[in-house]
DNA sequence: CGACCGATTGACT
DNA sequence: GTCAATCGGTCGG
């Protein structure tokens, strides 16, 4: 389930750096029946990878300007997926301010990797990382280390929808000060 | 083809 | 708290 990715490890190697974050908030997307799902009306060019095998990163581009990261969960032809919501920087924290420099002047410590397109940011992740192969080498989830304790996991609904408003399939640390928001 | 809008963010009152 | 930015996807005509 998607709580189960709190706690594991985001890691991407761009080039000689080495980025790396904790996952700390996702959402759930649960394809044809959810009707917050970019999957809801069916496979299309835009979501076709959410439909692949599980393993992928489904990547998509936003509001003119953003790109989210999600990992899709399920077997071919299901289309559900987990939105990275917020990552705890690991490592490469220098690159990832640099990064979201390059986007934005004052980039504040403590907005890294609070947010969905923040994180793309960070990572280097864009519309060539689309479909990429999680058990690759080039960005790939650890499991959450052994000396990590197991996350204390709160719940609540998603941001940022106008639909499909009732469930509760936002997940995240509690606590953890890199979490995003709180919703609506 | 035109209109509408979005799994967001940063700037500003 | 409010709001504009900015453009691809989707849908109706």
């Amino acid at each position: 389930m998607a709580a189960d990715l709190l706690g594991c490890v985001l890691v991407r190697r761009a080039g000689r750096t080495l980025l790396a974050g904790r996952i700390v908030e996702v959402e759930a997307y649960l394809g044809t029946r959810d009707p917050a799902s970019h999957a809801f009306r069916g496979r299309t060019r835009r979501n076709e990878v959410m439909f692949r095998e599980g393993g992928h990163l489904y990547v998509y581009f936003t509001y003119g300007m953003h790109y989210c990261a999600n990992v899709v969960t399920e077997e071919e032809g299901v289309g559900h997926a987990v939105l990275l919501r917020a990552l705890e920087p690991v490592q490469g924290t220098v690159a990832m301010h640099r990064r979201r420099s390059a986007f934005h002047p004052r980039v504040e410590e403590r907005h890294l990797t609070d947010g969905p397109a923040r994180l793309c940011q960070a990572m280097d992740i864009g519309r060539a990382e689309n479909g990429a192969d999680l058990c690759g080498t080039t960005i790939f989830i650890a499991p959450r280390p052994a000396e990590d304790p197991r996350p204390t996991i709160g719940r609540t609904t998603r941001i940022g929808i106008s639909s499909g408003t009732a469930h509760r399939w936002r997940f995240f640390i509690k606590g953890n000060s890199w979490v995003s928001r709180r919703p609506a």
